[in-house]
DNA sequence: CGCTCTATTGATAAACCTCAAATACAGTGG
DNA sequence: CCACTGTATTTGAGGTTTATCAATAGAGCG
């Protein structure tokens, strides 16, 4: 491990460190293993034995999950502070999510027992977590109810949307999409196909509400796209 | 572990008692309140101020969320030893699910100052907090592949098997599903229609898988279910 | 027995997927 | 700079799944 002296900004700011002393910030540096991967590594396979949660210090993952007959679904995309496979410490049974590096990226990794003894000194550090694996709940459960009572197009608005609040970065023309995002990719976020989607971003072209190119999305019209998500 | 000779059973299984002393589960209970509910009300609806998370005593609550259409999703059931809405505790916001009991249902609820005050004096608390969200995530997420790659027929047989391990109780014909269920809440929680759901059961129902009535599901071949949600 | 709520079933239509084929694009090496 | 290659994307035609609508039948309850 690196005990970086001088830790970046992307980890001060993660959930997990809310409302702890410099000393307690310390200790929790100091258990976890920093580990980089290179893009497009697996850090994780739906299925290992995974032992280890990760906090991604650098760099993008995509969670995904595959059904029986090999089809996937993208359950998010996280970035810098956010925290992935917390099941793996408290649950005796593999994590069934994989974790696919977008770019190089780097990760912290706590174990059980280091994370455990962590709590136990400092249970701040529970609480945060509790938030952490709280909001993911949120989000799924309402992805869940969107897509049980949602047209597809009104799904692939809201997906777009999900995504520009947490990878949009403003440009001349909208607000891009700083992930690189195939159609199948959107297709696999929102419960479709990619031929659907490209129908669909076709459409929205032609409206002006988004500019799109090869992996890339650049929303112009934000408004209305809120407003097609909400009233269909 | 350590038993509490005055404390219901079905509060001892609950996995938030999990590696606690006599004294941390007498605290824990001292500070909760208990509330019971007539049949068909509602503990808290989606958007209210929720302040407290509920531990379910005795009975059964459905967990539901409607989306802007009032399209509603039925996001799942829990009974006895089950908890819900510890969002509220952790989270300055509300917690978008409404809770509804089935029957009579007693509850013991924790408000924010007096569970967090509970886990900085016994961490372990909020590890099996975490293990219980843990848990609901897991669920949550599989159901998202479920909806977003599987048949819908697929998908009902799946929440009939899922209900099933969580309410079955074995009778002569096969296994019972203790819930009252109409049509229509087997389309609410499969992200269907109450139609389709029909039909489907029907069908099997000639085919000998199940017996149904009125808001009441036997299950006589439950080896033939997994077999169909698993291959289609 | 009449009332209300639930369930069944057929006909129809809408939404969406699948397949096929063509086109656009980015990177590579000549 | 350009042709080449592999991928990504677009678009049309056709079919499947599933929702919707409408009408009827059944179950429980006072």
């Amino acid at each position: 491990m690196d005990t970086n002296p001088h830790q970046s900004d992307s980890l001060h700011q993660s959930e997990i460190f809310i409302g702890l002393t410099r000393e307690q910030n310390a200790a929790l540096l100091k258990e976890g293993r920093s580990i980089t991967f290179q893009p497009k590594s697996i850090l994780f396979h739906q299925g290992d034995p995974a032992k280890h949660c990760y906090l991604v210090n650098q760099g993008r993952l995509k969670l995904t999950k595959l059904n029986e007959q090999g089809r996937e679904v993208i359950i998010g995309y996280i970035g810098a502070g956010e925290l992935t496979a917390v099941t793996a410490l408290f649950k005796n049974r593999n994590y069934l999510v994989t974790a696919e590096s977008l770019e190089e990226t780097e990760v912290i990794g706590w174990d059980k027992p280091k994370m455990i003894h962590l709590i136990h000194q400092y249970p701040d550090i529970a609480i945060n977590l509790l938030g952490i694996v709280l909001e993911r709940i949120d989000d799924m459960q309402h992805r869940y109810l969107e897509v049980c009572t949602e047209y597809v197009d009104q799904r692939i608005a809201r997906s777009l949307l999900r995504l520009m609040r947490r990878a949009g970065s403003k440009t001349r023309d909208g607000i891009l999409i700083d992930i690189a995002l195939s159609r199948q990719n959107i297709a696999d976020y929102s419960g479709t196909t990619l031929y659907t989607v490209s129908r669909t971003l076709s459409a929205w072209e032609k409206n002006g509400w988004i500019k799109s190119g090869r992996e890339q999305i650049v929303i112009t019209n934000p408004h209305a796209l809120v407003q097609f998500a909400e009233t269909g």
